[in-house]
DNA sequence: TATTGACCTCAAGTTTAGTTGAGGTTTTAT
DNA sequence: ATAAAACCTCAACTAAACTTGAGGTCAATA
């Protein structure tokens, strides 16, 4: 099944051709160069020019996306590869364990949070100082909005809450 | 159990105090204020004060971020409520089922990610064409970053992949 | 050969969700 | 009454992940 006279696939890519392989726009592309996320050789001309396992790394960085994984750690996570070198199979197997577990943990929080919803939608309470949704505090916290209680204890438990702060009380 | 006369519970709250007892930052109520999340009437001075029910519309507010609900989109949300009323219960129970909704999706995408992670970590293919990974395209693709295949069928079958493509390869 | 389409760089703009700061006013506490 | 703490507005800045545009070069084709 050797088309191989055909058009012997060219070593080299260039960006638009990348482009339409793998989805991913141009100016994507120039920017993930600047973020180091990939790197390209250049043409006599200056053009960027790529090896075709550069599909290969994208297709790795679009997963990470879709996880849900900052660009700044995929860089990170890619980069860290032992002398940054092509992605192999092993590779792929360490980074996707990785993120797999991160998925796992995304996923546990926000099915935490469901299953909080769920219950508090019946009761409707948002009590300050009871509801579990009011404390993600003692759940996992989703990607940590910098909120924390600042006053609390003793002025809260007298002071904040009768029925005041809940929804019930309506 | 009483405490009534001790200091019964002003009336309104000022912004500094609504900070406090929600945990989030004043620069932030002033710009949920002014993207219409919250609203304030104003002391002779001019300063905010806030009726406690603030307090339970923040809740809202912060529970529909965990969920993953943009800002813009809670305030739709809570501005389609008739009249822009106080948030009641029954509120409460239509909001939080949307979003409990919106949340099952959102799980079900990273649960599906993750199973097709898991299956991946084996094959380490990543093939262009044939593995489900590259191919978000038929399963629920998450937060449409907006890629989509430019060129396809006849040229990418032919000539795409080989073996180029895939981790296996290596 | 000449034109057109693909590329190049660099700067600036976009969106989301806020934060920071300057310059000035109001409240609260002593 | 006065000083300190809290508040006000408005503009600008931050970060992530890109996109858009201007001004100019390279390469494939008729």
């Amino acid at each position: 099944m050797e088309k191989s006279k055909a058009h012997l696939p060219r070593r080299e890519l260039s960006v638009g051709e990348v482009a339409a392989r793998s989805g991913i726009a141009v100016s994507t592309l120039h920017f993930y160069e600047a973020k180091g996320l990939i790197r390209s050789m250049r043409s006599r001309g200056n053009q960027r020019r790529y090896p075709r396992s550069v599909l290969r790394r994208i297709a790795v960085i679009k997963i990470a996306q879709r996880t849900g994984i900052p660009l700044a750690d995929i860089q990170k996570a890619l980069s860290a590869l032992p002398d940054d070198r092509q992605l192999m199979a092993s590779d792929w197997e360490r980074l996707s364990e990785n993120w797999k577990a991160d998925l796992n943990e995304r996923i546990a929080r926000l099915t935490a949070l469901r299953d909080q919803l769920t219950s508090c939608i019946g009761c409707g309470c948002l009590s300050m100082r009871d509801c579990p949704l009011r404390n993600p505090h003692d759940t996992l916290s989703e990607k940590g909005t910098g909120a924390y209680l600042i006053e609390h204890a003793g002025e809260e438990k007298s002071e904040a809450v009768g029925q005041a702060d809940t929804l019930a009380g309506f």
